[in-house]
DNA sequence: GCCCATCTACTACGGTTGTAGTACTACAGT
DNA sequence: ACTGTAGTACTACAACCGTAGTAGATGGGC
C-alpha cells in the first residue's frame, strides 16, 4: 500500500471506523455510521466488499462474521490526498493553503505561533 | 453557486484554465491541458459540457465557437474542498492539517511564522 | 460554387459509486 | 427436527466519470 490512495468521503468514513477500532465487523461500521447515515447492512457490506479488492483493507473470519481491518493507516491516506488536493488548488503550496484557513477563519493567526512552538519541540527527540 | 462543489482533479484542471484566462474556448483548455494530459479536443468538450449542466460553468457563442467562463471562483472551490478534506480527515481540526503539512515537509516551522506575520498585516486593512 | 478544415451535438462504453434487494447458509432456541 | 434470525455472496441499477468516435453544420480558400 505505497501506492496513492484516492478515497470518496464515504470510503473514508468507513475506514475511520476501522482505523478507531482497530478492527469492526460489517454491522459494528453500520452502527458507527447510523448516526450520520443510516445505511442498510448489505450496503455496508457491499462497501467493504470493495474496498477489500482495492486492497485498501483486508478480512478475517469470526464464526460467520467478517471482521475487517485497514490495511492503509490513516496517516497514508492524509498524505495521500492532502498532496492531491494542494497540487490541485494550490499549485503545491503549502503556505498558501494556511492561508486559506486562515482567512477562512478555520485557524487563528494565533494557532500558528503554538503550532510552531509545539512542532519545534517535538523535533527535538 | 453557493453550494458545495466537489470536483474530480480533472474538473478542476479544466478550471484552472478559465480562472487563468477569464474565459476559454474547448480549443484553448484542449491545449493548456495538453502538457499533462493529451485528451482529444472532443472529449475536453464533454467535460464542458457536463460541468455546464451542473452549473459550475456557462458559456457564450462566439462565432461557432463556445467560449466558456467558470461560475464558480477559485476560493469557492477551495473552500469547500478543503471544508471537506478537513472534515472528513482531520475531524475538522485545522491544526492538525498544518501539524500535518509540516510532518510531511510541505511546510517549513519557519513558514508559520512568516505566515503569521503576513496575515497579521493583512488584516490591518 | 465546391471542398476541406473546424467545431459542436450526440452517442457510446467501460469503470466506479452509492444504494439495496434476493438468495442462500448456518446457528440458536423450542 | 423446524423455524426464525443474522450473516454473507451475488446481482442490479441509476448516476457520474474519463474517454472518444461519428455525424452534421459552417465558414474560408480557391
Amino acid at each position: 500500500m505505497r501506492e496513492p490512495v484516492q478515497l470518496s468521503e464515504l470510503q473514508i468514513a468507513i475506514l475511520r471506523s476501522l482505523w478507531r477500532r482497530g478492527e469492526a465487523s460489517v454491522a459494528d461500521v453500520a452502527q458507527e455510521l447510523q448516526a450520520e447515515r443510516a445505511l442498510a447492512h448489505t450496503t455496508v457490506a457491499t462497501l467493504l466488499t470493495r474496498l477489500e479488492k482495492r486492497g485498501v483493507v483486508t478480512h478475517r473470519l469470526d464464526g460467520r462474521q467478517l471482521v475487517y481491518r485497514a490495511l492503509v493507516t490513516e496517516d497514508a491516506v492524509r498524505t495521500s490526498m492532502v498532496a492531491d488536493l494542494l497540487e490541485s488548488l494550490f499549485q503545491g503550496d503549502a503556505k498558501a493553503l494556511v492561508a486559506h484557513l486562515v482567512r477562512e477563519d478555520e485557524l487563528a493567526p494565533g494557532d500558528l505561533e503554538k503550532l510552531r512552538a509545539r512542532l519545534k519541540a517535538a523535533k527535538r527527540d
